[in-house]
This record gives structure tokens, sequence and C-alpha cells, in this order.
DNA sequence: ATGCCCGGAACGTCCGGA
């Protein structure tokens, strides 16, 4: 079973690059992340003729996850717990072919300190409080997506010209592996632990794709049944050289039966 | 150099992204 997450910056300005990746890497389960769109805009037709189901929490403008999957699927919800005034669409979650999975656009963050940086604060605490109840659950969980945090220094091109931005602040990395500490599984380190300039996401300026200036910021976290089942993990980096790009590429793993 | 590039909203440029 291959599960593949991918900002794609637009669902409706990366249809093409969408569909053709789906029938190219043809994941089981897809997460996607800043759809940009409320739900009643989101191509559930084209995407649908590929044998997916589609679950969406849409938000106009901003924002906006879905969980795609070519076998049933039952949203389990579409709200992270823990803040009810909270009204960004940046996490859904579902159970599909007996596995949960969560899409994750966890907040940037920018500028740092501020208020963004709190609320990004604030809400990998709430992941940290919902992760630790998921795993009381003892089921194969996937919490993927952009999360938006490097997790050491060997996810940036640049360690000290990133230094102050949110993605690499220490209290963003120590909340990153409270996520782990619970007893999650990054894929894709724990299977690639010295690959260097493993980058998932390169800026539309300052030609950072063409000199390969990128950041490791999108991530599959296993629990442990998961984990358990783990046999490979890679980022495709084709659909970030291809016409129209998201600023992300995906990357997906592969769980055994 | 919070700009360089993009997408959305909207039709002016500004906001958000990372």
């Amino acid at each position: 079973m291959k599960i593949a997450t991918w900002n794609v910056n637009s669902i409706k300005a990366r249809l093409p690059n969408v569909l053709e990746w789906l029938k190219d890497a043809a994941p089981d389960i897809a997460l996607l992340q800043e759809l940009k769109t409320v739900e009643d805009g989101f191509p559930f037709m084209e995407i649908e003729e590929l044998g997916y189901n589609c679950a969406v929490a849409g938000q106009k403008s901003y924002n906006g996850v879905a969980v795609l999957s070519k076998h049933p699927l039952d949203v389990e919800t579409k709200v992270l717990p823990g803040d009810d005034s909270d009204e960004q669409a940046r996490y859904l979650e579902a159970f599909t072919n007996g596995v949960r999975v969560a899409s994750i656009y966890l907040p940037n963050g920018n500028p740092a300190p501020g208020d963004k940086f709190d609320y990004k604060l604030a809400w990998m605490g709430r992941l940290v409080d919902h992760a630790r109840e998921l795993l009381a659950l003892d089921e194969a969980v996937v919490l993927g997506g952009d999360y938006n945090v490097c997790p050491t220094d060997a996810d940036v091109c640049d360690p000290a010209g990133w230094a102050d931005d949110a993605l690499c602040r220490p209290q963003s990395r120590a909340r990153f592996r409270e996520v782990l500490w619970l007893g999650y599984t990054e894929a894709y380190r724990i299977l690639h632990p010295d690959t260097q300039r493993a980058w998932t996401f390169w800026d539309y300026q300052g030609g950072a794709w063409q000199n390969d200036n990128g950041v490791r910021i999108d991530h599959l976290l296993l629990s442990p049944h998961a984990a358990d089942r783990l046999v490979a993990c890679k980022i495709d980096r084709e659909p970030r050289g291809k016409p129209r790009a998201s600023d992300h590429t995906p990357i997906w793993c592969e769980l055994s039966p």
C-alpha cells in the first residue's frame, strides 16, 4: 500500500499536474494540502474518474486539505481537536483500507516571533495531544503532510540563513520531536538516515529549484503498527520539475500488507 | 534586500506562502 502526501499549492491551478501524477505514481492513498478552495470548488469528478474516493476540508483562498483513496473512505474528523475557535482548514482525518490517515497542513508561523508563530506552536501542541490519543487506539496511523518544520539542520540547504525562520526555530523542532517521542516514526529519515539534500520544497524565487536550494518539510509520521510495515519511502522530484509546478514535491511511503 | 516567484481575489495591488 502506497501512501503519498503533496502540498499542491492550489488544486485548481495544479489539476493537470495532479491528474498526471495520480496516473504515474498511482498511490493507494494521497494526502493533499493547500487546496486554496472551498469544497464546492474541488474537482471531484476528474479525480473520481481515476478511481479515487475524495474527502475534502476546504476554505476560500487559503489552506484546505484532502484525502484521496482507491478504497472506501470514512471521514473521522475535519478539525484538529483542541480549539473550537480555529476555523482554518488544516486537518482531515479518515479511515481507509485498514489505516487511519491524516492530511496535515501545519501553520507556517512566519514571521517569528509574533502572533502567527504563537498560532503555529499552539497548533503543534494540539497535534501532540491528538497524536497521543490516536496511539491509544492501537491502530496503524499515518500522519502525513506539510509540517512546515525542518527537523534538523540536515534538512535545510542553508542552516545559518534559515536559523531564525519559523520552520527551523528550536521551539518548532522541539514540538515536532514531541510527536516522535510519543512513539511515531518519521518514515523518510528512518530509512535514509544519511541522505543529504533530500528536499521536498524549493522556493519559486531566486532560482531555488535550478540551484537545488530546498528544505525538507513534508513528512510522513507512522504509529508503531504502521512503522512495523514500512518497506520504502521516497521523495519524488519529478513533479517539481514540470511546467506550472507546485513549490512542493510529493513524498510517499510503502506499507506491507 | 520580507525582494526576486506564484496563486487567489479582483481589476489596485495586496496577502500569504516558506
